[in-house]
DNA sequence: CAACGGACCTGCCTGC
DNA sequence: TGCAGGCAGGTCCGTT
């Protein structure tokens, strides 16, 4: 399910009605995630207040009193604000409750998300310490591209979706972004020109600008930490468009296997 | 190193 | 109606 700007926008709506808040429980109901939730969970989060809610790629970090707790949505995973002990569903692996009666339920009918607690530097935790820049950051730009590029020889897009590359675009964006770039998939990444990264670099601000500001994109079940679906859907120009006419020249939009990932793209557009 | 395929899961849709 | 197969917003890990 989620992107950047989805994992953005579930921090920003869950924000306002955690911050500042004590947790005073911790359900577990199904442990088995992407890594089993750690045993000490409860332990740790109870009796501690949240003092930020940053997001870092797509993990969001919850900085407590005497730690963090680190949280991937995966592929299916969602948080939504709780009021009161609502009956859990089939999906719904955690609730952390707070003093205020609100709880965060954790959702993942995939359970592909995971779940972590350190006490020390969040951002050096094995999972994140190793990731690129952040798309919307300024240290992110065409020149990085094009100097992590050279002298490889794998496709462009499998290039972007490399965490080590750049975070937080995943196969909608990587497929928007290179659309707006004009720049074919499987390109290989390194002979693309600085140009052309360049052009790429701002398409990719440019997309994750315009869809967190859409609310995300909603395909099938993505909704902010309340409720509310996203409207960048809308707004897709190839992804999962196949067969549909390219919204520039009126092309059939081509869709393709690349990196077993299913990728769009205009022939004529993309080159 | 770089690149690739498989793995982890459930749900939903298509086609026979 | 049932069932098999393929696909889905991610990303780590083992093998070449």
């Amino acid at each position: 399910m989620p992107e950047l700007p989805e994992v953005e926008i579930t921090r920003r709506g869950i924000a306002p009605h955690v911050l500042g808040h004590a947790v005073e429980d911790v359900i577990v109901r199904d442990r088995h995630l992407r890594w089993p939730v750690p045993g000490t969970l409860r332990r740790a989060l109870r009796g501690q207040r949240v003092r930020g809610i940053e997001r870092r790629a797509k993990y969001l970090i919850f900085r407590m009193d005497a730690g963090s707790m680190i949280l991937h949505l995966g592929m299916s995973g969602s948080l939504r604000v709780v009021d009161g002990p609502a009956p859990p569903g089939k999906h719904d692996h955690v609730d952390i409750v707070f003093d205020s009666g609100v709880r965060l339920r954790f959702r993942d009918p995939r359970r592909f998300g995971s779940i972590h607690w350190t006490r020390a530097d969040p951002l050096r935790h094995k999972l994140l310490k190793g990731l690129g820049p952040e798309p919307l950051s300024e240290t992110f730009d065409g020149n990085h591209l094009h100097a992590r590029s050279r002298g490889r020889r794998l496709a462009v897009k499998s290039f972007l979706m490399d965490s080590r590359t750049l975070v937080g675009v995943g196969n909608i964006y990587a497929n928007e972004a290179l659309f707006g770039a004009g720049l074919h998939p499987r390109r290989p990444a390194g002979r693309i020109s600085l140009a052309r990264y360049e052009q790429l670099a701002k398409e990719i601000k440019q997309v994750l600008a315009r869809a967190v500001q859409s609310g995300g994109t909603t395909l099938r079940d993505f909704v902010s930490g309340v409720g509310e679906p996203g409207y960048f859907s809308q707004e897709l120009r190839v992804y999962d468009r196949a067969g549909l006419p390219c919204v520039v020249c009126g092309r059939p939009i081509r869709s393709v296997r690349l990196g077993q990932r299913s990728t769009f793209y205009c022939p004529r557009c993309q080159k």
